[in-house]
DNA sequence: ATAGTTAGGGACCGATTGGTCCAAAAATAT
DNA sequence: ATATTTTTGGACCAATCGGTCCCTAACTAT
């Protein structure tokens, strides 16, 4: 029983667009006017529908680290072992990465790289970010520990965390221009620490 | 024998303190005013010295890469081998990123994530300076290689790569807000690649 | 038809953005 | 003293920044 008029927009649409938008260019070079247009909502509505640029990226942070999650579990079940699963991520990443021309890289690091530690409920968010990634990749390797892919004299929580690291330099040197072979090179080295 | 008023500022110290104001807050975010007065010194004398904000900019990256290089090189030369230099290069980053809450990271890698491959001449320069920290580190590699610290197995090039990945990975995962502790583990993790 | 409620369009805001221009200041050469 | 050369301070610029406000549009309930 919708009262006054109806909106003319989604809000979960156009806070998909926003978060891709972030993603993409990162927060200050993203305009409010670059926003409207790609959420597609007037300047009235924007703001009484999010508060403000600063408010909106903070829901765009949360959204994208849901949908990362959840795409990362759903990943981890499909694969058929969770060293596979490893692998799978840091091959897609080039692949992706080079494919599509737009160097995005993760909004979460992106963040922590463009804000550091100078903006309070931002490092919250992206710190709560990594802890989680970290917590997937946790769980992918004490899988591959079982299934005996992963050597079990390894600390499973710091090794988590040196991959996530190699991750996000690998991002890094992919923006910096390195090739898909260099790439490839990388993470055969860095997939060494598994064994 | 010098013609007209007399300049109220060295070029070199100006530069040097765009540099670090670059370094510290990213090109986007450092607004002129703020240039003009870490620099000390008035716009006209900015513009006609510098050219531009987005100049001034090529010449810091330059000017850091020079720098950066300079000491690398000099600290390889005065370390007692290959292998203690790469380990200090990994701990003194954490200790010092820690010590001034500044986490500032690394100009070149700042740099790449902010502009990815959006603004030709800057990921020329980028792209430049990852390569030559590579030369730099395939140096210290080949170096410990002679000395029997580091595996004769390994690619000494491939392996550099990986290195440096890892450095700038680490940098990216301490601005997420990572404990030293937990960013000793992540080094220790990556050092085994050099056995 | 009308009252009540919500959304949208757009005028408007002060502050700040990077950048230009010119006249005054400060030096040297004659 | 004066002409010449260079630097400096600051007025000025249009464009853009994020954000507010208000009036009208579009709907539902009575």
């Amino acid at each position: 029983m919708t009262i006054g008029r109806p909106r003319e927009f989604e809000t979960e649409e156009a806070l998909e667009a926003a978060m891709n938008l972030f993603w993409r260019k990162g927060y200050e070079t993203s305009s409010l006017d670059e926003l409207l247009q790609t959420m597609s909502l007037s300047k009235s509505s924007f703001y009484s529908t999010f508060g403000s640029k600063h408010e909106l990226f903070q829901k765009c942070i949360t959204h994208y680290r849901k949908m990362l999650e959840d795409r990362l579990l759903e990943n981890l079940e499909q694969e058929k072992s969770g060293r596979q699963f490893i692998e799978n991520l840091f091959f897609d990443l080039t692949k992706k990465e080079f494919r599509q021309k737009d160097l995005k890289g993760c909004l979460i690091m992106n963040s922590a790289n463009e804000f550091a530690q100078k903006d309070l409920p931002v490092s919250t968010l992206v710190s709560k970010g990594v802890s989680n990634l970290v917590e997937i990749l946790l769980k992918a390797i004490k899988q591959a520990q079982n299934e005996g892919n992963v050597s079990k004299n390894k600390n499973p929580r710091s090794l988590a965390r040196y991959l996530l690291t190699n991750i996000c330099g690998l991002q890094t040197m992919l923006k910096a221009g390195i090739k898909q072979t260099e790439a490839k090179e990388i993470i055969r080295e860095t997939l060494k620490a598994l064994d």
